[in-house]
DNA sequence: GCTGTTTACGCAAACGTTTGCGTTAAATTA
DNA sequence: TAATTTAACGCAAACGTTTGCGTAAACAGC
């Protein structure tokens, strides 16, 4: 009767009308074999006509497969969610989850302990979509052998956790700056995003590794964090212009950073590329329609998505990391928000 | 010896340590009375000793309670999930969920019923996040008495779903035409979304109300339908732009529309909002510093996020839908994008 | 016709909880 | 002191599955 409210049958009220024992009707809507084609097609229908569907939490509970990964945004990176870069990673994630058979857990801002929704047997898996490289939480996971990846994961240094998904962005970003520099380029401004992130570390890598290259001193002035946000990309570019020595390019960590910077830019009424050169960094298409046509580092979101799901339940199901991945290349496209270095005033 | 697996411990083995029956520890941890302190502090810090986690399949099965809330976002909104209107709402979403103690499954792009999540008790009640009034599925929700709300729901004149949390937007969207009547403008246009989006035909409505009550006449083709996106906004702008008769002011129905269109009118150089009044529809702030600042409709996004989040948990707590809630009113805000019509060319 | 194999099923345990009911012993009341 | 209530706990059923094992019947090979 307490089923009533739920308007769904169970496998016992079918084995009664099919006449057999309700594991038989389990293994029939399982696919298993041992069941007679007569009787598989019989307790087909009627689990149809019954309107039967599997109870989650009973199938869990015995087979210890919930078919469910978790999303973990962990409190720091609270601020970044509604930008372009969680949602497409989510949508990679989600494709390749649906596709095999998994749903999503989705857990916003978390101050508590990752390991818990797998304690808890809430998950199969997790994947902890985070940049900041300080995260002591992410321990517990590999230290009790929790299924799980990290996105972007952490530096190559020092991984805290062995299976971290990143896109190979070292390579775009070098080039981007050493295109600037050959325009002839040397003040160079780059607004990255927090300090602890392993985006902005990577990042002001691939500037120090061009810079020295090409024995240009780094002047760190030109190198200022962000918060990731619109606001701060605004304000940080605002800073930059207002230098004694304004820089004569700038690159932008991100979608949104991108954004504010252009809004300042535009605001000053400086013209691009003739004033100041800008690289800008996308995992959208907000900017795609710029005028001009934006220079700028493509970061593969979806992809890294996908691959995260994809290790997960690979790690999941057959209990080992899969073989080494081939990377997930950032690109770098020319276009003509980049050009020479404007004469000294 | 399975459970070694997992690293946790039962609500039995803490049982044998703590000389009690099981009953007991399941009292003393889940707070009820019958439990005397001595054995329930006893009982607590064994439990926290021994790594113990209650196991979500196994206290769901027995209490028909899971305390997951899923949303959905069907596939027909696919396209727009990664855009900030869909992020704010989750984030809506969330904080409510968290606060109440509830877990969130998020189901992008799903193509098959609603209902089954429910069905088969993967959730205690689903949010389906999508903006299509002619969504079929809807209708199983109530049928099979489904807890569930709908957002933005559906026309105020057929509900076909009793729980529709919507912004207001008519209010805004009135104000904001009639505010370009005021200033003389005659040829507006409006960059709506899919034909069948509420959010269109609210906009449309608006629209209309607006010219008739000022005795003007609507022409169709200041009114084209977008896919939402970035690249639909920029390309339908030019078309107007494009138009024997372009239009003096223009309204955008959300972030990527706005931003697109924006695109669209830097690229041709039209001065805002000399050459052309812009009023634009917000839920991020991608906008917030673009200059000139920006007339704006804003829409509460995250508290409709927040009050679909809390209407469906009264609802799966207490069985009813909770009274009538207080609109969440859409604001119109004049900066300066906005001004005089320009004197006929 | 005997042995061995396969097919199609049933039985019952198990998964880890919650919870109604029963049972002591202690505490309270008359 | 006896009667009654209450506190603290145990017992066992229940939630709806999956699955290992057992078994009868059918079937094959010789």
């Amino acid at each position: 009767m307490d089923r009533r409210v739920f308007d769904v049958s169970t496998i016992l009220e079918i084995a009664k009308l099919a006449n057999v024992s309700y594991s038989t009707v389990s293994r029939a809507l399982n696919g298993q074999k041992g069941v007679s084609e007569a009787t598989r097609a019989r307790i087909a229908t009627l689990a149809r006509e019954m309107n039967y569907y599997p109870d989650s939490s009973a199938r869990a509970l015995v087979s210890r497969r919930l078919n469910v990964i978790g999303i973990i945004i962990p409190r720091t990176c609270e601020y970044t969610f509604t930008s372009p870069y969680y949602s497409h990673i989510m949508l990679g994630i989600s494709a390749v989850a649906t596709q095999r058979g998994y749903q999503l857990m989705l857990v916003i801002n978390e101050q508590n302990s990752y390991a818990s929704f797998y304690q808890r047997r809430m998950v199969d898996g997790v994947i902890v979509v985070g940049n900041h490289f300080d995260d002591q939480r992410i321990f517990a996971l590999t230290e009790h052998n929790i299924p799980s990846t990290v996105v972007p994961g952490f530096l190559p240094d020092s991984p805290p956790h062995p299976l971290s998904i990143s896109s190979e962005n070292h390579m775009a970003n070098y080039q981007a700056i050493e295109h600037l520099i050959n325009l002839g380029h040397r003040r160079i401004a780059f607004i990255l995003g927090h300090p602890n992130s392993v985006y902005s570390v990577e990042r002001i890598k691939a500037y120090k590794d061009a810079f020295r290259d090409k024995d240009l001193e780094i002047v760190d002035e030109y190198l200022p964090y962000s918060d990731f946000s619109v606001t701060d990309g605004f304000l940080l570019m605002g800073q930059l212009l207002d230098l004694p020595k304004p820089p004569t390019a700038v690159l932008c960590i991100n979608d949104s950073i991108s954004i504010g910077a252009l809004n300042q830019i535009k605001a000053r009424n400086l013209r691009i590329p003739d004033d100041l050169s800008v690289v800008v960094t996308c995992a959208s298409n907000m900017l795609a329609h710029y005028d001009p046509p934006l220079t700028e580092v493509t970061v593969p979101v979806v992809s890294v998505g996908k691959t995260a799901a994809d290790t997960l339940i690979q790690l999941i199901e057959t209990g080992a990391a899969p073989p080494g991945r081939s990377p997930l290349l950032a690109r770098f496209t020319i276009r003509r928000s980049t050009g020479p270095r404007p004469r000294p005033d």
